[in-house]
DNA sequence: GCTAATCCCTGTAGTAACTACAGACTCAAG
DNA sequence: CTTGAGTCTGTAGTTACTACAGGGATTAGC
């Protein structure tokens, strides 16, 4: 009889799970609310027990979240695990059209940056001097006050 | 008179300027109770009424919005209006500091793309074989049915 | 003058992906 | 035996919206 009550070999609870993934121990719990990571079994003090394939599933869903895919996505991905006929046609599927939108996003981020890097250009041109970034606002205020009130 | 009560020069209903601008008018609404677009004079039937100012702000908040920055940016940028004195400096820091983030998400997003890339790599080789993508788990799950329990 | 459609008002609830807390147990160490 | 840490549950907060319910106002057509 072991200390522990009839334990598999290598059962977590919570927090030796996050801090074995790096994973936020509430995080945990979200996942498994939200379908994603598959409820482990309970001790008798109803305390959650996960196994080795507990941590390899959390540590696919924490690398695919951190790629920028949604739970639901993860959710997607790792229920393609048993389908073994059209899986990798369906992982690729799903990766390449992430691509897709990570670029997108890519450009619009540089779209962003030039945008910024203008802006920034004309405000620092005379540190003294009202800033043109807000200028427009000004003018209307100056507007309002010297011009026709109904 | 008017057929309007009293309307100043171009008195604007929340409509109207959600019409004018391109946003949502349920967002407008959300931009006055945030504190972020000044709360405009109401009509008699308690319509708002929004005049131009308003319509350059709500601009200034959209443009900003799109650039990445949050709400409460937005509230300290137009809170700079009157502050005439660190205005520019205040306005170009928060941008340059800005710049910095969408830079340093850039450099995030071509990491994550070029590991998506590397992984539809090993994904594509071979479209009737299990896919690498999900090895992981795959062994682990062998790993367990093949092995010891308790 | 009446009715229907379209606005507008308010407050509230839903979304994603967490994070954090309250209040109750349980457990291990000193 | 007490204390501190861990765990359990459920719920509320975050950002930036969006969408609805249930009421009132206004406008267009007949």
């Amino acid at each position: 009889m072991n200390t522990k009550t009839h334990a598999t070999v290598s059962a977590l609870t919570r927090g030796e799970l996050a801090r074995l993934t790096g994973c936020n121990a509430e995080t945990i719990r979200y996942y498994e609310a939200r379908g994603v990571l598959p409820a482990p079994r309970r001790a008798e003090n109803g305390y959650r027990h996960y196994d080795r394939r507990h941590i390899a599933i959390l540590n696919f869903i924490i690398q695919f979240r951190d790629l920028g895919f949604s739970l639901a996505q993860c959710r997607g991905l790792l229920s393609l695990e048993h389908d073994h006929s059209g899986q990798c046609q369906a992982v690729s599927k799903q990766i390449h059209s992430h691509i897709e939108v990570v670029e997108r996003r890519i450009a619009e981020l540089k779209g962003v940056a030039s945008t910024l890097r203008a802006a920034a250009k004309k405000c620092s041109t005379d540190p003294a001097a009202q800033c043109h970034v807000l200028d427009i606002l000004l003018q209307v205020e100056t507007d309002e006050s010297s011009g026709a009130k109904s």
